[in-house]
DNA sequence: CAAGGGAATGAGAATCGTTGTCAACTCAGG
DNA sequence: CCTGAGTTGACAACGATTCTCATTCCCTTG
């Protein structure tokens, strides 16, 4: 994972209530195992209309706002990086459950991530210092990337 | 500042030195300064349309667009900076012209500025070890301030 | 295996932050 | 006073994301 919240306002709807008789409370439709195919065949980052594209290219027909949904679960499960690009517009990649940061290739959308404990190590000691708790951080480095020079 | 994003390039088109009649290449207009001012009077991050009501509230009658625009420049020059809570929406606080990050406060919105060479070295490690050129990056810190607990 | 209920979907409307348009306007020179 | 580049503001236009809600699907029960 990439990142926490910022302020303002926050899903954080949990599944709460355990229920007495254990119910699937994500079904496996064929909409979302499409969405989930999809995001399995690139590396890089991409929209969620670019997304939706895809799967129309590959003869899935999903609408929309169910990819909208789709990745949004996915991105609460961990099982999906979500970042935003300078103008806001939210782009996504499936991604290892392991935290970690990314270099993106500003140009073609190329992504690589990275991990260290240098950068842990500072924000934490940063946010100590300040008497902050509850850290989180998020981190992106952008460049251009061997291929596109 | 927080990040460093080219975005189609804007190098300063910036008027030859010595010129015989210095041309005003920007405008102290009534609008820009008063959102100047809207600026210095708070310390946390603010989005456009709250920065437009304090404008409002402090009696200045500036159009949005203008708000937008005024804000857009002080980002460029490095007066401001920008970044994304986590629905993509953009809020601007003003800011020292040293390059630095942020630590904030979920709750309250309180603001520290970090710097360190430890980050900034480290970015550019990862960079330069997967053959990145042109690199920028963006960290911001989150967490609950000291006076929030 | 039929039935029922809640979850999921999709088409399109609705939001909403941000940008574009363009006529009116400001102001430094000439 | 005339002129033109830089500005502004009201409002239209945009585009990404969310909402609505009738319909469809999945899963569990009987
Ligand atoms: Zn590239
Ligand atoms: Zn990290
Ligand atoms: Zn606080
Ligand atoms: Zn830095």
């Amino acid at each position: 994972m990439t990142s926490t919240e910022p302020r303002g306002a926050q899903p954080g709807a949990q599944p709460e209530g355990s229920a007495p008789t254990g119910p699937a409370v994500v079904r496996p439709t064929r909409q979302r195992i499409a969405v989930a195919e999809a995001m399995a065949s690139f590396d890089d980052f991409r929209s969620a209309q670019e997304i939706h594209d895809l799967l129309g290219q590959r003869g899935e027909r999903v609408g929309l706002a169910t990819v909208y949904r789709s990745l949004q679960r996915m991105v609460e499960g961990g099982e999906v990086d979500l970042l935003r690009t300078e103008d806001g517009e939210a782009i996504y990649r499936r991604c290892s459950d392991t935290h970690h940061h990314h270099l993106v290739c500003r140009s073609c959308g190329a992504t690589v991530e990275v991990e260290g404990p240098a950068v842990e190590r500072w924000t934490r000691a940063m946010a100590e210092e300040h008497g902050f708790a509850d850290v989180s951080h998020t981190l992106e480095i952008f460049g251009t990337c061997p291929a596109c020079r």
